[in-house]
DNA sequence: ACCTGAACACCGTTCAAGT
DNA sequence: ACCTGAACACCGTTCAAGT
């Protein structure tokens, strides 16, 4: 018996049992699988890694930069779905973003009810601005239009999965979007010079 | 010394200390003084009326029950504030609906939220159809314009208030809205016949 | 360095009891 | 009928202690 501590590669030092990215990957999956955020507490969180609530407080600095860290993944994931599937680009990050929502119901919501300012929202809004440049939206104007734009699909995506229209079907949401997308549309071209 | 209760009206009755709307009032003043949704906690709002915690349980079922009455609340606010003002009823609605949130910043959000499924909710929509029809809107359209422009005014109004925008000033905002009235409008339009 | 145990202030909610 | 006191399960968070 050289040492009691298997795991001991230098002094004291302990064998990281999670770290920032394994939290915010439980309550992500918690969320989703609970259809609901008030299943996301630190207790259950920690639990789902086999650790106490307390453990946490290494990896994130509270509750609330926990669901930061979750507005942070849902944007990445917008981010990465913005430049996949057909159609031009306004379609495309309609749907991206419409897809999103369905895949994470109870974070969504929280993309419009904290401040843009993370690292990842403002990779998305550089991306979405260049893009709009691309398609002949004038540099002045290529924010504004992204503002709105942004709002409007986030705006709808999230009525949608808070149940704002919940007793109309598939295809009555399928048709307001497509006239939400239209409405984007004209945003866009009245960007252009 | 007819009697020890000299509020005794008929056997056993008490004075009724509060109802149900002190009880949302309350609520709704603490959100607005606080800015913060967290602030609205049983107990502060109970402190507020000068009785405790247990006693708000008469009036509302539970604190699901209270969030839903403010939003009735403010619902009921833009319903009142949508035919005031100058402009035609488009140009009303909007600054009706950021005028509300602007009052109410921590409880707005929330009407985004839930379902629009309270009866204040029903009646500001009814009467937002019967005005589109009058102004020209195909009956048959109507609901779905309603709809969509509800998710873009409510959509921009919960980002202004959030702080979704937080680094831009009044006037840039200002300007981004008039962007949004112009999409709205054009839905207005396409659903004429 | 990383995790745990114990502890704290607070939360929503119930139920029997008082008036 | 309406409100209170006591009680319960739970929440986020801290801090000293263990490894």
């Amino acid at each position: 018996m050289v040492s009691t501590c298997r795991w001991q590669t230098r002094r004291m030092a302990r064998p990281r049992l999670i770290d920032r990215a394994a939290v915010l990957d439980a309550a992500l999956a918690l969320a989703d699988e609970a259809g609901d955020l008030a299943t996301v507490t630190m207790s259950a969180v920690a639990r789902r890694l086999a650790v106490t609530a307390m453990a946490l407080y290494r990896h994130v600095a509270d509750k609330a930069d926990l669901l930061d860290g979750l507005v942070e993944l849902l944007v990445g994931e917008i981010a990465t779905a913005v430049d996949t599937g057909d159609g031009d680009p306004l379609t495309r990050y309609g749907a991206a973003t419409r897809a999103v929502a369905r895949r994470h119901p109870a974070v969504f919501p929280l993309l419009l009810q904290r401040p843009a300012a993370t690292p990842a929202a403002g990779a998305l809004r550089d991306h979405l601005v260049e893009r709009l440049v691309a398609s002949g939206v004038a540099p002045a104007a290529a924010p504004q239009v992204e503002r709105v734009v942004s709002t409007l699909l986030l705006g709808f995506a999230t009525s949608e999965v808070t149940g704002r229209f919940a007793h109309h079907d598939a295809a009555t949401l399928d048709a307001d979007h497509r006239v939400l997308l239209d409405a984007a549309r004209g945003v866009v071209d009245r960007g252009r010079p």
